[in-house]
DNA sequence: TGTTCATTTGAACATTTTTACATCTGTTCA
DNA sequence: TGAACAGATGTAAAAATGTTCAAATGAACA
């Protein structure tokens, strides 16, 4: 039997950290939670394919919801669907002329993240 | 009554596209649908608060399965399953030595992208 | 070889997310 | 005012995702 630290106390959950100092100074050094939580919304936002393919289409020029359903081939109501999260999101705005809606893309972080993106996928 | 465009013919949906010379001046300029669905998969692994904070940790240091299960307050299970997507997407690799196996991230993308993330929440 | 330990894997379950359909709001223009 | 139209919104059904639990793998070492 081995003599030491006989008692495993109290931990703060059930699983082993095989190196209690690293995971501690790791620790220290995290952005609070709810900015990682945030972060991960962001680009929950970037992770769907109709999502992306209306950025892409606003990349081109400002858009207005029924020529992105025509691009998209998707119906008024879902392209709205959609871009009421990139609105939420502040990755697109919009202005409006009569009865119709411009979108367009919200700033160049958008166009950035896209890029870094696309250098990813493209490797 | 406008005497132009009489007729409707065949259209590729039934939903009425605002201006037809847009829809197809952008459509035109589309990359390709699996080249889009592809980035929109990149984003769907970043967009997960879990996975974010796998990122967030290795960014500190190299780390064994163990480590980040103590760091996130997870089972090395639900770790390890959410490395294998990180590995997949080609975000993260590992070396072996001995039983364990340490993560770390796998280029300067991974952080770029983190980056540009971040300044977009931080506004 | 057999045991131990770190990690992986697979299946089930709960939750979240996307889409479709119907309805509602708000603007234009007769 | 009210008909027509662009877009927004609520909700239910369908699809995708994350976590847990149990069991499997594979390396190290007695």
């Amino acid at each position: 039997m081995t003599n030491g630290q006989p008692d495993m106390s109290a931990k703060e959950n059930d699983y082993l950290a095989v190196h209690e100092d690293v995971v501690k100074r790791v620790l220290e050094r995290q952005p609070a939670d709810e900015y990682l939580y945030d972060l991960a919304e962001l680009f929950k936002v970037f992770g769907d394919s109709t999502r992306i393919r209306i950025l892409y289409a606003l990349f081109e020029s400002e858009l207005c919801v029924g020529d992105l359903a025509g691009i998209l081939a998707l119906s008024p109501s879902a392209v709205s669907h959609q871009l009421k999260i990139l609105k939420d999101a502040k990755l697109v705005r919009f202005r409006r002329e009569g009865k119709i809606i411009f979108y367009s893309l919200d700033d160049d972080h958008v166009r950035t993240i896209l890029s870094m993106g696309m250098e990813h996928v493209e490797e």
